[in-house]
DNA sequence: TCTTTTTATTTGCATATGCAAATGGAGCTT
DNA sequence: AAGCTCCATTTGCATATGCAAATAAAAAGA
């Protein structure tokens, strides 16, 4: 544990102790100020370092721990855990995740990319500023060869200026920001449409056919990342959450 | 706080004491042996009757009523609590409720109610067996007098004896059930279909255009409650959800 | 060098203690 | 009856203490 990482931990005075020290460490987690596999510093060091008897620091800690922000083994101390992949409902986050769940084989193609300004077109369907610099990318994508999902897509270089140096070949984009970015805000929408006949065509199906459509925006502290529209055909697909009135079971 | 209350809290000895303190009160709400509003014996009491330390029923209680299941005021001492009405994402529990929130006015009509064995096509549709007693319910709602959504539905009398007596002219189904029920899983699925021409005679849409299709399925220990299925026109409605990626916001 | 044992570090759990904050209800005053 | 003050109850927070469990790393042994 460095000297530097003990001292970004700092207090703002407001509610209770375990609560400011609890909150304190979630904003360093929550801002990347401590990426995941970071060392937290032992409850001895907060504990010194804050003026905290122990037992107040292990409440935060174990708090945290419970939310699944951090680790906690004995011996070995704390670290900050990765953010969780899949998240209960529609949690569609990884597109060969998702194919390979159903024993198919998975693979993808670029259909297209543009990396500037965003067309009339373009800026309109994903509600962007006609000036706005951005990477759209057209993707299809397959399972066992047939078109499994049709993927649109617009990443902002402003928060992912990495963008411009990738070319995808390796790793869908979706998969390459999960792995690259940090979020903290996401917003999902889910709506049946009939799919447009270029559309349809990709897809192989017949035009005007039910579709659902998944729109995805994710952010990181207001700044957006990303805006996602999938099209998956309708007959072929569902999406299934199972859970509790008190939380995911 | 009668003294059946209390003694209803057992100890299993497995896992560290406060959990297994949390886990028997967790048990008896989930169970509906304490419903809603009941009183929860205040720390000291379960104290003496456990023979724990107050910090550490203390302990078992704040975790409670983090997770939302009991509420704990000072001097008026806890509560259990009424489950959260929505649920991020999907929690269309209300449809009133729904409409309401559109600003429109809402109204319905029930279309059919059959009480009695499930016919060939409706125990196929909700996956029961041929043999087994159900009200099968068929409902249209309105949102400012046009069609909102279509209701199909099937209720276990096993698990509400009530519904035999219930005429539903006062309030829809769905919104009884979540007054009378209590539920402790849920399962959804969306999925886009084509309308069928009867489907899109009631909801005065053109017959083949897409619908989102929200299957909902409920039970209360494992105990089937009640299976619906939702048919919305798929233009004019879309799911959001918002939230990160260490739980709702 | 490899394996085993020991040690030290770190977290986990439970208790006892003391005080603070909120507030329902009793009793008092007007 | 209405309002006020005071008191008792209950939860909330923080500390200090002690021991237990897990385990990484060091030391000892083969």
């Amino acid at each position: 544990m460095s000297a530097t990482q003990i001292d970004a931990v700092t207090l703002d005075g407001a509610g209770p102790l375990y609560d400011q020290i609890r909150r304190a460490i979630r904003d360093l987690i929550l801002a990347g100020t401590w990426p995941p596999g970071t060392s937290v510093p032992p409850e001895h060091a907060l504990m010194e370092k804050l003026g905290a008897s122990r037992m107040t620091v292990h409440r935060a800690l174990a708090q945290l721990a419970r939310e699944g922000l951090i680790l906690r083994r004995r011996r070995s101390g704390t670290v900050v855990a990765s953010p969780p992949a899949s998240h209960a409902m529609l949690d569609i986050l990884s597109i060969p995740e998702e194919v390979g769940e159903l024993g198919q084989a998975y693979s993808y193609r670029i259909l297209q990319r543009r990396d500037g300004k965003a067309s009339r077109e373009v800026a309109a369907r994903f509600e962007l500023g006609r000036s706005v610099n951005v990477t759209h990318l057209t993707l299809l994508h397959f399972a066992d060869g047939a078109p499994h999902v049709l993927e649109d897509r617009v990443i902002h270089p402003t928060a992912m200026p990495q963008v411009a140096d990738e070319s995808f070949a390796q790793t869908p984009p979706g998969d390459w920001l999960l792995q690259n970015s940090l979020w903290t805000q996401a917003e999902h929408a889910i709506s049946a449409i009939a799919a447009e006949p270029d559309e349809a065509e990709l897809l192989k199906i017949e035009a005007g056919s039910p579709c659902l459509l998944v729109e995805r925006r994710t952010w990181n502290q207001s700044e957006p990342i990303t805006a996602v529209r999938l099209l998956y055909p309708g007959g072929r697909h569902r999406f299934v959450g199972r859970f509790g009135p008190y939380g995911a079971v």
